[in-house]
DNA sequence: GAAATGCAAGAGCAGCGCTCTCATTTGTTG
DNA sequence: CAACAAATGAGAGCGCTGCTCTTGCATTTC
């Protein structure tokens, strides 16, 4: 992004301290306001120097904007991986699936504006770049990783698919070709089918589609992780 | 909204005309730019007016967003609701199930734009208000209906969840006040997570987070429906 | 016909992203 | 060490935004 690493110089030095406190103040405003609302100003104005001097580090708002993508898909990746590598027990697979679901869902309650830039309606005309696919791969990615193990642990699925479309074994191609995971192709509709009913549930809660409907929504997301388990065959 | 209803007078049918102008020209700029980039003075450029005049007819963006907002609830509630009455014979619960989640696919990637609207994260501070309730409610009740009706017809789910926490019980409360619908606990959770997968993959899908890794959309979403209506005891 | 109301337009305010210029500071090199 | 080059910060300014206020005109009501 920058220059490479080492901050030799004292100029160096003061570009990287300036970068990051730039990057906390947007941040900051971030979770206040969202996504939409963050304004290259008034983070300039909050380290009281001028908006101008900001570009030299941003070269758009946009920029900024990747920048805190990517923070927030790796605080978020890094969450979840850490929620599933604190079970001790590798084949505690129902205990994994349930910390990595609490885990997404409770960072995504605690950063909703962060989460609504990750997942919600992309800003403006704004394309996420390619710099920001691997951040992004590794939530889909632990929870693949679940899945294999449980297809390796010779778990059955509690609800196998009603039969796999060839279409679908076409369509599931570009993943197979992503991923060195042995995940037989029912096992791979079912977990992509957990993972839109994740995402699905924390943005109807989150964006305000459920409020009258759910009148507790840990008690129903806990009902939900766990008929996703059962599903999966992870207990 | 505005004047009760009649236009008696030249100046309320001048009135209820530009504000149909205003909303058809928004509707318009909302498609191509989507929600966030939507502008007042933009609309009022293209109707030929000035930006302030405007103003006469919704008080501000939000309103202007509001109307937008209702609108578009009600042409994908009334997609989905028309596909559903479309299937003539009232027991092919599977046939009504697809023709309405493919009534709610089609119409979200035919008008991005205006599902990210929906659907997305919300607008900077806007909340969106009770107005849109009624609306908005169309689509699930839909859903719920059909659900109903297969309880009526005795189906089985096809993969009951495993075992309803009495704190789910309560919080289903909300959707219980709300309906009349004779739904089982079971079978409500299964479709309230259908609802969620739903809408999750064709977030995922419109938002690009499946990019890379599904190579057919349709034939994946096809699948995932089929899935689901097994799991609800539809077929 | 007079009074009250509705309306369009223009000017203007404060904010935004972004660019350009210019003086200053910092780092490198002969 | 001096001279040059590069990086930096500040300020002014452009065109855009949502929104308000005032002014003059048209329409409706009494």
């Amino acid at each position: 992004m920058t220059s490479s690493s080492a901050p030799r110089t004292a100029r160096d030095h003061a570009r990287l301290e300036l970068t990051r406190a730039i990057l906390a103040s947007a941040r900051k405003q971030l979770a206040e306001v969202g996504p939409a609302a963050l304004s290259v100003r008034a983070v300039a104005r909050d380290l009281g120097m001028a908006s101008s001097a900001t570009y030299r580090y941003f070269r758009s708002r946009d920029d900024l904007l990747t920048a805190l993508l990517i923070e927030a898909y790796d605080e978020l990746g890094g969450a979840v991986e850490h929620a599933d590598r604190a079970i001790a027990d590798r084949g505690d697979l129902g205990g994994r699936w349930r910390a990595v679901c609490n885990a997404l869902r409770g960072w995504a309650v605690a950063n909703p504006h962060e989460y609504a830039l990750l997942y919600g309606s992309p800003v403006p005309g704004y394309a996420a770049p390619e710099t920001t696919v691997p951040a992004a791969s590794r939530i889909p990615l632990t929870l693949l990783a679940l899945t294999a193990d449980a297809q390796a642990a010779d778990r059955q699925l509690g609800a196998p698919p009603p039969g796999v479309t060839p279409a679908e074994v076409k369509a599931l191609g570009g993943i197979r070709e992503l991923t060195d995971f042995v995940i037989g192709d029912a096992r791979l509709v079912r977990s992509l089918m957990a993972w839109a009913t994740l995402f699905g549930h924390i943005s109807l809660e989150l964006f305000g589609h459920m409020h009258r409907g759910i009148l507790d929504y840990d008690a129903h997301f806990a009902q939900v992780v766990n008929t996703l388990a059962a599903d999966l065959g992870l207990d």
